[in-house]
DNA sequence: CACTTGACCTGTCCGC
DNA sequence: TGCGGACAGGTCAAGT
């Protein structure tokens, strides 16, 4: 899904696109997609403004002129798509992903006062969207256990990193850095493009990597998570921006994710597919050696 | 406690 | 062309 980049671009989009409007309706399609009681909905939902939009690790959340926030995880088909009027459909950019909404993966519409719509699509219904009052938000039990943010420049970043995936001495690289508790909203796209760009393969045990490079490995990430906001994500296949559009890291900027069979850009030794941590992972075999 | 695996769903692609 | 199996960007609940 959607890692830290994309749902961060989504975020940046809602807050450009959904921020100061009224909510008049909202319809749910399909009710395991929206955890709210009918009562919460009527009452805190509909009437309410949208006042501001968050995001914490891959969490997005959109606060409510109610006291009220609509909390939401794309998980891995997730997509938060704004739909205005004639004249701004006039204006979309011609590369739009999704041609009409609602569409048959739309779980939820939320519609507003100038005739504006926000969908909620998402294929493998894995997602979800809460309604709960603001405060309770950082209750939420994944809230509460993810790892520090990893792109907002504390210096103290590296060294409760290193505390955090020691825990995990145990188990692979790899998992470590996809393990939220470690450091919030690396996916699988990013714990192969970090892993290629620091040489460290992914199956390594964290116990035989270095403090040194963990903070590598670490510094890595934010190097291609930041790089990728600034091409607006990585678009697989379900993922887009709040306005429809694709994000395009992964055609410009993708070293190993997706490209077994071509040369590494480092060596121009052919780039593998393995199975990591359960995941698909891809290496280059000279640069990401396995110490035996 | 920590690690691994399967489950949650739908859709697509690949080999037979 | 049809069918079964593997796989897909994430997390969680089980199992060991």
């Amino acid at each position: 899904m959607p890692e830290l980049p994309e749902v961060e671009t989504v975020r940046r989009g809602l807050a450009r696109l959904v921020v100061g409007k009224k909510v008049t309706d909202v319809q749910v399609l399909n009710a395991k997609s929206f955890q709210a009681s009918e009562g919460d909905a009527k009452a805190f939902l509909v009437g309410a403004e949208v006042i501001a939009a968050r995001r914490r690790a891959k969490v997005l959340i959109l606060d409510l002129s109610t006291d009220y926030s609509l909390v939401c995880h794309l998980k891995m088909t997730g997509q938060l798509v704004f739909r205005g009027d004639e004249d701004w459909a006039a204006g979309h950019p011609t590369d739009s992903f999704v041609a009409s909404l609602p569409d048959r993966s739309t779980r939820i519409e939320f519609d507003f006062a100038d005739g504006s719509k926000l969908f909620f699509n998402d294929q493998r219904k894995f997602g979800w969207v809460k309604l709960l009052p603001t405060a309770e938000v950082e209750n939420l039990d994944f809230l509460q256990k993810v790892g520090p943010e990893p792109l907002t420049g504390d210096p103290e970043l590296p060294k409760e990193f290193i505390q955090r995936i020691r825990r995990r001495n145990g188990t692979t690289i790899k998992a470590a850095i996809l393990d939220q508790t470690v450091v919030a909203g690396i996916g699988n796209i990013y714990a192969d493009e970090s892993l290629w760009m620091a040489k460290v393969h992914p199956a390594t045990r964290v116990r035989d990597v270095s403090d040194a490079k963990l903070k590598g490995i670490l510094a890595a990430a934010i190097e291609v998570m930041t790089k990728s906001i600034k091409s607006g994500g990585s678009t697989m296949k379900n993922y887009i921006r709040a306005d429809g559009t694709k994000g395009n890291y992964l055609d410009k900027f993708a070293n190993v994710f997706r490209r077994e069979g071509q040369p590494c850009p480092r060596c121009a030794t052919t780039i593998e597919k393995i199975r990591v941590a359960g995941r698909g992972t891809h290496i280059c075999p000279h640069c990401q050696r396995l110490k035996p």
